[in-house]
DNA sequence: AAAAATAATTAGATTAATCTAAAACATAAT
DNA sequence: ATTATGTTTTAGATTAATCTAATTATTTTT
């Protein structure tokens, strides 16, 4: 059984590494992460160690083993279900739902989690668009693509961000952009790659490229 | 902020101190309740006393402030609310709620139980009849008394039971006894005060004395 | 009132998680 | 190939929560 913070390191190696599990991921990435120091991370290695969660040499970086992605996934499944519950439920905004949903992830209890993937209809992504892993660990793939990188003219429609911080969403939200809007591109500012768009047909909108790295769109 | 082991303390002395909340609470009592030692209790409780949630005299016992009973009647209100979540959507049974309750107490976020008061139309009871403190501290008070306590051709529904253990849950459910069943008593047996009921006005059942002093009726 | 029994506290360790400061290692720059 | 820089690990402490064993206080029995 991990404890709540042996949860929290594997949560993160997991989204450190998580467009290529081969990757090691470095002491300090974890401790900027987790907002801890990398003397704390070291301890913790060899304790994730240990208990084969974990494949680490020292000073070399970490991977995680099998075990240790069955139980990322099992918690990120957790945090998503929670997500789209506080936000199809129980009316919180999607930049509302992160701290809460980090809490939630750990609670302990697999029929609480089927029950409530049967109560919410088996989605499969959360507010953010992130897919939920399934009960054996498959993920949904979707074909996504950011906005700072498509070609003028292409459209789509929003599946997701790169980022799910509160300044973010709360910008999308102000101009209007949310998961389903639909994306044309109408220009690309060659001075500093930022971006025209129009969002569902209706205004158009400058976005730095900054923001338009952090909003995945699906091209139709 | 306390501890997720603080609040299990605090809402430990409350239940203990339920009745007459000037009684003083034994640390013996508090270790056999928390399954822990009497050591672990009395440390506990010095640092219950540096954070003004209890009054503490050494040998004596102890009760809880009015800074602790608010913390307690905080967690009890979200142990209940979670219960009935549990219950009414996740289609728990009133046994199998208590463990994933006495996790999900420990959440915090304002926010998340007023919302989910909102969306369960804010009970007033929780599935094992038990009352839900309002935000504010409130308790709604029903008047009840255990069966062992009433006369034979006295009839009440069932609104609570003394104890909620899965051993005594699961036996009412195999009797049919649930919240709101109505109860007559029939007969009570002079040799072992066991009580012969009538279960909604059709079967008749006979109950053992200790059966009976935990079921709880509000007679009509 | 003294002795015995019970209850509660303290002393001293242990484990998990964390930190700062110092040492060891790896990489980049000269 | 040294030196400098940055990264990672270890050494040594700290805090929270727990335990066993020893001590102290209270209550009950004789
Ligand atoms: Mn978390
Ligand atoms: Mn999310
Ligand atoms: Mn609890
Ligand atoms: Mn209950």
């Amino acid at each position: 059984m991990l404890s709540h913070t042996e949860e929290n390191y594997i949560k993160c190696i997991y989204q450190l590494s998580e467009n290529e599990l081969t990757k090691q991921v470095s002491t300090n990435e974890i401790a900027d992460n987790l907002e801890t120091t990398p003397a704390s991370v070291s301890d913790m290695l060899k304790k994730l160690t240990q208990k084969n969660l974990i494949n680490y040499i020292k000073y070399k970086g970490v991977t995680l083993s099998e075990q240790g992605i069955t139980e990322a996934l099992k918690i990120i499944r957790k945090h998503r279900l929670w997500e789209v519950f506080l936000v199809k439920h129980l009316n919180f905004a999607w930049d509302e739902v992160h701290e809460v949903a980090e809490q939630l992830e750990h609670i302990k209890s697999v029929l609480l989690i089927q029950r409530l993937d049967e109560f919410l209809d088996f989605p499969k992504f959360d507010p953010h668009g992130d897919p939920i892993p399934s009960q054996d660990g498959t993920i949904p793939i979707v074909q996504q693509i950011p906005i700072s990188e498509v070609n003028i003219g292409d459209h789509g429609t929003v599946t997701g961000v790169n980022d799910a911080s509160k300044a973010l969403l709360q910008y999308l939200d102000k101009v209007g952009i949310q998961l389903n809007s639909t994306i044309e591109i109408i220009d690309i500012i060659s001075f500093d790659q930022s971006v025209e768009i129009k969002i569902d047909h209706q205004k158009t909108l400058f976005i730095s490229q900054e923001i338009a790295k952090n909003i995945y769109i699906t091209t139709i």
